[in-house]
DNA sequence: AATATTCTTGAATACATATTCAAGAAAGGA
DNA sequence: TCCTTTCTTGAATATGTATTCAAGAATATT
């Protein structure tokens, strides 16, 4: 036996950033050679085909966001805290007019959706899962009385969702705090005023 | 001299919606040429390239577009009042599960903005006077005194943008009414109430 | 050390795609 | 009616791309 010589996340990165920067359809597989520094070879043998690969770059683009969020909010702090730096977080990537910031999934899900239900399958998939983590913020929230009991999680979440999709939108044409901040920060209390 | 047989705008709205479904870069040629029912040849004399009959399709649906809301607001009705009839036709679109209703200007931004800067220019602007066209309306809004005076009408419009963002990109992954209502409800609620 | 197994290499293949261009067709002016 | 001009046609070209595969290299086992 011998073992793969190549380091699995290492290269998952390299092609998840290449795809981010170049959408799926502009990366070529010698983009993508030598953003891994594998040979078409082994990615055909590691992947089977560049959809292969794409599907598990997306893979490790969830997993690495899933830990950075529970981190992010695994502390004794309030919740509504939390919540106001995860969304400076989100203004900070959005200033950095770095492509490798922003957000694959619904990146994806623009560009293949509509001809792809695998890939549409997937991306909705991992942001519904996004939505439930959020959910329950909400609901810690709640328990800890930092928002009405009668408030409605799922529904805080999913507005929250709706806000950051369009803060990163906004951040593409108007990437600077000017416009950003303020618009993180009022939609911040519009969740939280009832 | 002998004039041109095709009508510019069908052929421009064909193609339109042929970017609109497939992306550019999985657009091709001979998609464009069925669409558009052109030979290859008529388009690269009338548009030069695929790129330039892209530009000449964005630019038809910005006037489109420009139109339909200039229609949709232009009546001796309550700001308020189009600006919510605004918001359920936008959440009709969400519904309606076709791309060709989707937004041209921030899929291609979306596509394409960071490998060519002419499509980003071009989109950015047509997506800024749409800003500027939603702030005027707030405006107006505040000299009826439906939104207190001290409202400031660029943030009002920049946060309605962002919401709108949003809820298409919700809409993508969520096209069903008892989702998409209570979000544009609130979006407006939380327009108006300071 | 020898051998079997698995991984790596990268040139070759097969296919698709954007673009060109020269010949043909249609329209207007003399 | 003839001729010039302009538009149309679509096959040909040149380029780029995803994928394959057989030979070579490295590892583990006997």
């Amino acid at each position: 036996m011998r073992h793969a010589e190549f380091d699995k996340q290492k290269v998952l990165r390299a092609a998840m950033c290449t795809f981010m920067v170049n959408g799926y359809a502009k990366t070529s597989m010698q983009d993508l050679t030598k953003a891994t520094g594998l040979h078409p070879g082994s990615i055909y043998c590691a992947f089977d085909n560049k959809k292969g690969l794409f599907i598990a770059a997306i893979e490790q683009y969830q997993l690495d966001r899933t830990q950075q969020m529970q981190q992010l909010f695994t502390n004794e702090r309030s919740a509504l805290d939390n919540l106001r730096d995860y969304l400076g977080l989100i203004v900070q990537e959005g200033l950095s007019c770095d492509a490798t910031q922003s957000c694959l999934l619904t990146k994806s899900l623009s560009e293949m959706g509509e001809q792809d239900d695998q890939i549409k399958q997937i991306t909705c998939e991992f942001l519904q899962s996004w939505h439930q983590a959020l959910s329950q913020i909400f609901e810690r929230a709640k328990q800890q009385q930092l928002i009405p009991q009668q408030s409605d999680s799922q529904f805080l979440a999913q507005y929250l969702v709706m806000g950051i999709y369009g803060l990163r939108t906004v951040a593409t044409t108007q990437p600077c705090i000017e416009v950003l901040q303020p618009l993180a920060d009022k939609l911040l209390r519009d969740l939280i005023s009832g």
